[in-house]
RNA sequence: GGAGAGAUGGCUGAGCGGUUGAAAGCACCGGUCUUGAAAACCGGCAAAGGGGCAACUCUUUCCUGGGUUCGAAUCCCAGUCUCUCCGCCA
């Protein structure tokens, strides 16, 4: 949620700001709204103060007054929270700006690679698909998903499972007892005010598999990522200074409706309803944001190091970013049968845009309260690193072999063979 | 599913129609004391929004939404959430 004081002050820039978000609003609906708005709250409030001072001096003769002003106030109110409801529909979909040294451009075509590491394995043998491999092991069924469930969901059974198990809890253990990250076990299912605090409610209420629970409470969603039900933990809360920076790792289920994506990736795992994720969270000082980042980021890549796994950076452009980045890099990981390289992580920093919208602060030691900074990121997601390493760790029979740093959490299985 | 209890500031917790934005304690900040620290003592310390260059000032907020009243944290109604006991159950 942007600052509606920061849009009064600096309205152009705003407009245009948003621009490279190829959004283009009408600033001066929004600014009209904005006047109107504060004019009622004057108005109102000089009826109030009135009102008050009958009320304290206890004057029956100034009673009835009261009561007219009271039937004014009214009125106003209702004129005023109507006002304001119409502003905050709009300012609530409007994404977040883009710091300055991300890219402009429309989509991924003007994504920036940063860096490259690792390096590319060279078949001698054409590689094969990772539903291809998992399909021959008798590990990977699709079929079977689409008879219980539908599209878009699988079975992963025998070692494959165990490959996927061993996968999440490597991530885990390096991002607890390497970087520095609390392990939270946390709700899948997420209200709708917190759907609405990481920004997927309301512009992306498409996207979520809403719940049918008692008619009575309140909405509510599967999470499509670990970061809304953690982020939201910061959920109108006032941090003392010394809580942050707070560093949450979680390994989840994320449930997506990939409205928007028929016909892409439709075969394999690439792209489910379903899958697994290690999410990392940091809530930090706003200040920190970057450097939070980049250390996020950081922790990503270190995954795939220890997996040797050849992957690249990028840094998204303003086009292809998330609804409430500020700034983002994503990771792509090396994929032989597509030859090229696929997201398998993307850590963004939020600013304040999350923040302002959950109400999440923190209070220094002088006692001014700032909203604090959030970002989230991929550390990594486990389905797209299972991709990974059945194509990348492929031998010519279909063999997959286990990379070093998984085998403790394998009992030492050093190489998965059809049975 | 049945029966109760509750929701107040960063936290704990009083208040049950008017000087209560809210006692007290904790935490935190400043000061006195001390070589320094602790202890003790003194003082400060809610958020959001509006107006003002500023000093400052006004309004709202005691779970949410209605109602009664000149006036509500306090009374009434509806809802949400939490806790305890019983039942059921991973």
């Amino acid at each position: 949620m942007h600052n509606i004081k920061d849009i009064r002050n600096n309205s152009n820039l705003f407009k245009e700001s948003l621009k490279k978000r190829f959004i283009d609003i009408d600033i001066n609906e929004i600014l009209k709204l904005d006047e109107n708005n504060r004019k009622l709250i004057q108005e109102k409030e000089s009826l109030e103060s009135e009102k008050k001072q009958i009320s304290k001096s206890k004057n029956k003769e100034l009673f009835k007054k009261s009561k007219i002003i009271s039937e004014k106030i009214d009125s106003i109110e209702i004129k005023q929270k109507k006002l304001k409801a119409s502003l905050d529909t709009i300012l609530s979909s409007l994404p977040n700006i883009p710091l300055n040294d991300v890219p402009v451009g429309k989509d991924e075509s003007s994504n920036v690679e940063v860096s490259k590491s690792g390096t590319i394995p060279n078949f001698n043998f054409k590689p094969k698909s990772h539903f291809e491999l998992g399909e021959k092991l008798n590990m990977l069924d699709f079929e079977l998903a689409t008879k219980t469930t539908g599209s878009r969901f699988v079975f992963v059974k025998d070692k494959l499972a165990l490959l996927e198990r061993a996968i999440s809890n490597f991530m885990i253990e390096v991002h607890v007892n390497q970087n520095g990250y609390q392990e939270i076990s946390p709700p899948l299912i997420a209200s709708e005010s917190t759907m609405y605090g990481t920004g997927q409610l309301p512009k992306f209420e498409n996207d979520q598999f809403e719940i049918k629970f008692d008619e009575k409470t309140d909405r509510k969603f599967l999470i499509p990522t670990a970061e809304v039900i953690l982020t939201n933990m910061g959920k109108n809360k006032i941090f003392h200074q010394e809580e942050l920076p707070l560093r949450l790792v979680a390994s989840t289920p994320c449930f997506r409706k990939e409205a928007g994506s028929y016909g892409k990736d439709t075969k394999g795992m690439i792209r489910q309803h379903q899958f697994y994720k290690v999410e990392l969270v940091s809530i930090v000082e706003q200040e920190n944001c970057l450097s939070e980042l980049d250390r996020m980021t950081n922790c990503a890549t270190k995954i795939l190091d220890m997996l040797k796994l050849p992957y690249r950076k990028i840094i998204l452009s303003s086009g292809d970013m998330g609804f409430s980045a500020e700034k983002t890099f994503d990771i792509e990981v090396w994929l032989p049968s597509e030859n090229k390289y696929r997201e398998i992580s993307s850590c963004s920093s939020c600013g304040t845009f999350q923040a302002r919208r959950m109400k999440a602060r923190y209070k220094n030691k002088n006692k001014d309260t700032f909203f604090v900074g959030t970002l989230n990121g991929s550390g990594l997601a486990v389905g797209r690193t299972l991709i990974a390493i059945l194509e990348n760790y492929q031998e010519s029979d279909g063999s997959i072999k286990i990379p070093d740093a998984l085998k403790p959490y394998m009992n030492n299985l050093d190489k998965i063979v059809k049975k």
